[in-house]
DNA sequence: GATATTTGTAAAGAAACTTGACAAAATGCA
DNA sequence: TGCATTTTGTCAAGTTTCTTTACAAATATC
């Protein structure tokens, strides 16, 4: 497809409607030899052809094993170039930077971190710029010229900065424009846990699905929704945010001032709090030697308490899951998604508490959407905030390798 | 765009991507001259105005008056020709067929209605064939070969059928296949309060809006979620079903089998049966009146009731305003939507329940997201429910035209 | 009234896609 | 085994679509 000269990229290649097209069919096996991508986009085999050899040439794709299907000539197999290319992306939890490198189908070759040393947005910025710097230095292969970030708090995508972050007291933190103008790169922002939900999506659980919704739980609760493989933002970038939906008006006081959100019963933080409560209730737990040892119990203690089958553990985990799978049934009967993805610091642990959510969820959830629906542990693990990041790069792939290669 | 001969349509007349994109772009009035649209798709002038001759042939689009702004030869407006082609919509709705024809704008240029003789499905498909039939006869210009047609019940779009309407005890109701087969004609088959979502967020108050939220109120509920302009369906069609949602495990049994339901608080009936109970504990109202006439009280007497300022009434809108305010604030705070507009028999009604239900949306929606949209009563008229079919077809009017057109 | 600016169209050329033909590589059947 | 059948991938030639360049028409500004 042509442009008009005003707003033209001037390549070697096309950069075409089709040329897109042919990558997302590879990379969603829907398609695997040259004459069944034609038939699937409605090409002629000549057109596929010429496509494919200029994404051959770009790296982007590789011919691999021949497909011995049926009779006739047998087709060549295509898949992503895992060789040359490579996307770094970053994530910021708990005062560090997480790195990863990936190769196009999104698998992880390195990883890296970076603990900041200060407080506040600086500091913050500081760091990232920092470790990107440092961790560019070794990347394997070609650097596709874009750096994915996930941040915590409500974040403008577009613009590339966060709107706000009311865990850690900031505002309008202009994390690209820093970014660019230190690394001369460019950076492309998201919420972290909407990153680890769109990571999931595309390399996780979700493979393959139309509707998806990811729900990470840490500290806090937030969701991500996924429509055929894009992120629904929301007019003002906060879809998703869960954690402070109503569960009951009458609830306890939450951060955010209001009472009964979700935040309060289901969050890690909520379900340390619930421990805390009744160990000092005089209760016993394995978790009380944890007690003793100063440092304040956290939702992972918690969690992993109750998978080794601590009682008050589970007790806590119980409580959390009957409002987390209430709204879950809710979500579900409001939204029919074909698959929920529990996943996070906390939802990624392997205990009890998706077997609670699910059969409250059950319980509750309109029965001809929960028939319909997958809840499922998240996939992918301890870095897929930063992979959630290098998906936004990944997404480009086609472009930044363009401009790389016209150079 | 060449298609391949496998999958053409063989037109006189190209069916491409741009001729698609200009018409879009011409809708939603982002673009108004031939010049503007050039700009805004990225294309050349030339081959805009080629398009748009293609378009104009069709009688898809017509030149308007000129565009005198700023400096230079001025440009033609160009608009949607609503003088030649016709769509017609249906919707079922309390025992009738309703009927609509439109322009291409959405203007609605003639109605009609038959009521329904007999019970079951086969008396609904009977009528709505008989009926479609005789409507189509008077069209008053060319009628665009399709029907569009909103149901009651769960709808399987794909293959234009009722999978199941609970109130009605149908299962499997094979919509598209009957009509098809006795008229001749294309049918295309949508859930009636999902259509007039469409319809709303088209031709209504969601026009130029990303993301809506359609809320229909009548016997039951029901949301359509529309983003960008296209209807979120779901895995199994059933997304928007908002009416069984829990808002209070431990609240009154609903039809559906569960326990507090969204239903049993602010629908229709919800809404009758309080005010029936308040009469029958001796209440004073003027509703009294309609009791007295053996005509049981529905939900629309009971906010006509409460516009015209009955105390009972406006307790019993106040009550359902709780539970439906609750429930569109968790929406806004998880959907994050521009727009959220409140339709249907009872929606519609200019009562105070709208006014209750921001009021309570403001109280328990996030801030943010709260602040970003707007709850308003539906802009559209009685018939929106097959003006929501008419958009089905409306939504194809390039391909329907080309196949007349080319015969 | 002259100049600058913008629009819409025409003719020629470039780019993208298709058609038809053919060699290559498999299967199926005699 | 051999031969017909099927399917794939590519080449050359042709068609369609879009762009470039050029120009007349219609307005605003000075």
């Amino acid at each position: 497809m042509k442009k008009n000269a005003e707003t033209a990229n001037v390549h070697s290649f096309s950069e075409g409607e089709y040329t897109t097209a042919v990558l997302k069919a590879i990379e969603n096996s829907v398609a695997k030899s040259r004459a069944s991508l034609a038939r699937h986009l409605g090409l002629s085999r000549t057109t596929t052809s010429t496509i494919v050899s200029g994404l051959i040439n770009l790296n982007l794709l590789e011919e691999k094993s021949l497909l011995r299907e049926g009779r006739g000539r047998p087709g060549i197999l295509l898949d992503l170039d895992s060789s040359i290319w490579r996307a770094v992306g970053a994530e910021y939890h708990s005062g560090s930077w997480a790195f990863v490198e990936t190769d196009l189908r999104g698998s992880i070759l390195r990883t890296g971190s970076l603990k900041v040393a200060g407080r506040g947005p600086d500091a913050f910025l500081d760091c990232l710029a920092q470790g990107l710097a440092e961790f560019r230095r070794n990347v394997s292969g070609e650097l596709l010229p874009a750096f994915g970030i996930g941040v915590p708090g409500l974040v403008d995508c577009d613009r590339g900065l966060i709107i706000r972050a009311d865990d850690l007291g900031w505002r309008n933190v202009l994390v690209s424009e820093y970014v660019e103008k230190k690394l001369k790169s460019k950076a492309l922002v998201i919420n972290r846990n909407r990153g680890a939900g769109l990571a999931e999506a595309r390399f996780g659980g979700g493979r393959g699905t139309h509707q998806i919704v990811y729900i990470g739980i840490g500290t806090g609760i937030s969701a991500a929704f996924i429509v055929d493989g894009e992120l629904i933002h929301g007019s003002s970038f906060s879809a998703g945010e869960i954690g402070h939906i109503t569960m009951d008006k009458a609830g306890p006081l939450c951060a955010c001032g209001k009472r009964g959100c979700l935040h309060v019963y289901s969050s890690g933080t909520a379900m340390a709090r619930m421990a805390a409560a009744l160990l000092s209730e005089g209760k016993e737990s394995g978790l009380k030697n944890k007690k003793n040892q100063r440092e304040p119990i956290d939702g992972e203690d918690v969690c992993l308490a109750a998978r080794a089958g601590d009682r008050l553990a589970l007790e806590c985990l119980g409580e959390a899951a009957r409002q987390l799978g209430l709204a879950i049934a809710n979500i579900i009967t409001i939204y029919n998604p074909d698959k929920v993805i529990i996943g996070g610091p906390i939802g990624s642990i392997d205990s009890p508490l998706i077997g609670y959510v699910r059969k409250e969820a059950e319980r509750w959830a309109m029965p001809h959407a929960f028939d319909a629906v997958k809840i499922e542990r998240a996939a992918l693990g301890e870095s897929v905030g930063a992979l959630g990041g290098a998906c936004l790069v990944l997404d480009r792939k086609l472009s930044l390798a363009s401009v790389v290669r016209s150079k």
